[in-house]
RNA sequence: GCCGUCCUAGCUCAGCUGGUGGAGCACUCGGCUGUUAACCGAGCGGUCGCCGGUUCGAAUCCGGCGGACGGCGCCA
């Protein structure tokens, strides 16, 4: 084997290896051959890469092997960079050595693929592309998050996966055997957190949380990740500012770490950064409601939740992500307190991302009134005993205290501008798939 | 929970008012020294989702069941 520097693809790509001798340890990723000359799209994690194979520059059953190994051969390949038009990316390898270290069986994904069979085949098809570039944007969307609340003076906290009690609603609740006895995934960490504000103050988490609404659209995942932020102190205006500080700090790392991801998904990353740059609107349910009702020409009710065709029809409006505030009180969850100042409506706010994104980020001030909340619980059949630690919190030094969750996998799915939420998490898992 | 679409080769699909199951891709073999998910020729490949019914005869018509996908509601 020649002397040769072992190199990333994506090193070549960037013009700082051209006319040296590397090797690249990859997998095909296409391959064409014709006659004495073999054309071998390599891939490695980082980017792809054409190796031209002709016969006479290599050993000839190192020539053989190139011809007939199929798609997915994991190969070792040596050879030089050379800048050349006719291959695509600028850049190919002339083969001088191709090793193949394991013959790939006929890979099952072709060019012709249902959304159902790259879900049967999800652990071969997470090799592709797009997903690498989803699953890279959504590392550096984790890693901005973790980032901004650790900046921002908050300490991770966890919270138990398995839980007594609901937060967001009983229906919706996945059951475990636990022991003699039965408890719940986790729909939310918020409780806990609460917990947390009265000892550090400002805490944040990401972790996966499950619900089992019957729901299948392309924004609903029984599984998801959610970040969610609890401070102590801190009451709507100011959390509605984190809320879009956080998601214009997400864009921006995302614009500086990924341009090459985005343009493999089509994203269009000068409307990104002029959403980054612009001030996101908040708006009151109230103005929602008008907005709708007078220039939609839409006929809403108030005291009815924004559906999917209001927010849809509402974000016709707006370029950048809007908060809505102050929805009414009858229809929110048993934590979120009424507004002084509008008793009808709570202090509560949601995030609705543009382009049919939907709500990537729900939040509110926290109940503080335990008669009030025992009240709301008792009205969806909630047993007020599995509580009583909850409603310890409002009893030695209750604080005013804010938090919000925001959907991950919905904020990665509207910034890769992706059809469906599954494809923002590697093995989604939905009402009728949990395999693999 | 409600509504809609679909199920035929490994994959994507065609298959008319019922009459011996097809194409493209993939794969195998042969050809080709610059291909861009190459091209040319040949070959391999089927429990037509499952069960039942009608019929001389069902992929096709009827009934039931199962599975998948999407929309609504609910949510992040």
């Amino acid at each position: 084997m020649p002397k040769s520097t072992p190199v990333q693809i994506t090193e070549i790509l960037d013009g700082g290896k051209t006319d040296q001798v590397v090797s690249i340890k990859g997998w095909i990723y296409r391959t064409r051959s014709s006659g004495n000359i073999v054309f071998t799209v390599i891939r490695d994690g980082t980017n792809i890469i054409q190796a031209t194979v002709k016969r006479g520059n290599l050993k000839d059953d190192e020539f053989e092997d190139a011809k007939k190994a199929l798609i997915e051969s994991s190969v070792i390949v040596t050879g030089v960079v050379v800048e050349d038009k006719r291959a695509p990316g600028g850049y190919e390898l002339r083969v001088e050595s191709f090793h193949v270290i394991q013959f790939a069986e006929v890979f099952p994904i072709t060019e012709d693929q249902s959304p159902e069979f790259l879900m049967d085949k999800r652990h071969l098809w997470i090799r592709s592309q797009k997903l690498n570039a989803v699953f890279k944007v959504r590392s550096t969307v984790v890693g901005a998050i973790h980032t901004f609340f650790r900046d921002n003076g908050y300490i991770e906290f966890d919270a138990p996966v398995l839980q007594p009690n609901q937060c967001e609603g009983g229906s919706t609740l996945f059951e475990v055997k636990y022991y003699d006895t039965k408890t719940f995934l986790s729909q939310s960490w918020q409780l806990y957190a609460e917990a947390a504000v009265f000892s550090l103050g400002k805490v944040y988490n990401m972790g996966p949380t499950f619900r089992a609404e019957r729901s299948k659209t392309s924004r609903h995942l029984s599984e998801f990740w959610m970040a969610e932020m609890e401070a102590a102190w801190m009451e709507l205006d100011e959390l509605t500012q984190v809320a879009k500080d956080e998601i214009r700090f997400i864009i921006q790392q995302v614009l500086e770490k990924n341009p090459r991801e985005l343009t493999v998904l089509g994203q269009d990353s000068e409307k990104l950064k002029k959403m980054a740059n612009t001030p996101f609107p908040t708006i009151t349910y109230d103005e929602a409601i008008s907005l709708l009702n007078e220039k939609a020409g839409m006929n809403i009710q108030w005291g009815k939740d924004l559906r999917t065709l209001e927010e849809n029809t509402l974000m016709q409006y707006f370029e950048t992500p809007v908060v809505v505030t102050n929805y009414p009180l009858e229809i929110m969850a048993f934590y979120k307190p009424p507004d002084p100042l509008n008793p009808k409506t709570a202090l509560c706010f949601d995030m609705i991302a543009p382009e049919g994104y939907g709500e990537i980020i729900g939040g509110s001030q926290r109940g503080l009134d335990i008669d009030y909340m025992k009240k709301r619980l008792q009205e969806t059949g909630e047993k007020i005993e599995n509580y009583q630690w909850y409603f310890d919190l409002r009893r030695y030094g209750s604080v005013p205290h804010s938090g919000y969750g925001v959907g991950v996998e919905r904020v990665v799915a509207w910034i890769c501008r992706l059809d469906t939420i599954k494809d923002a998490i590697a093995f989604p898992r939905t009402m009728n798939r949990y395999s693999p």
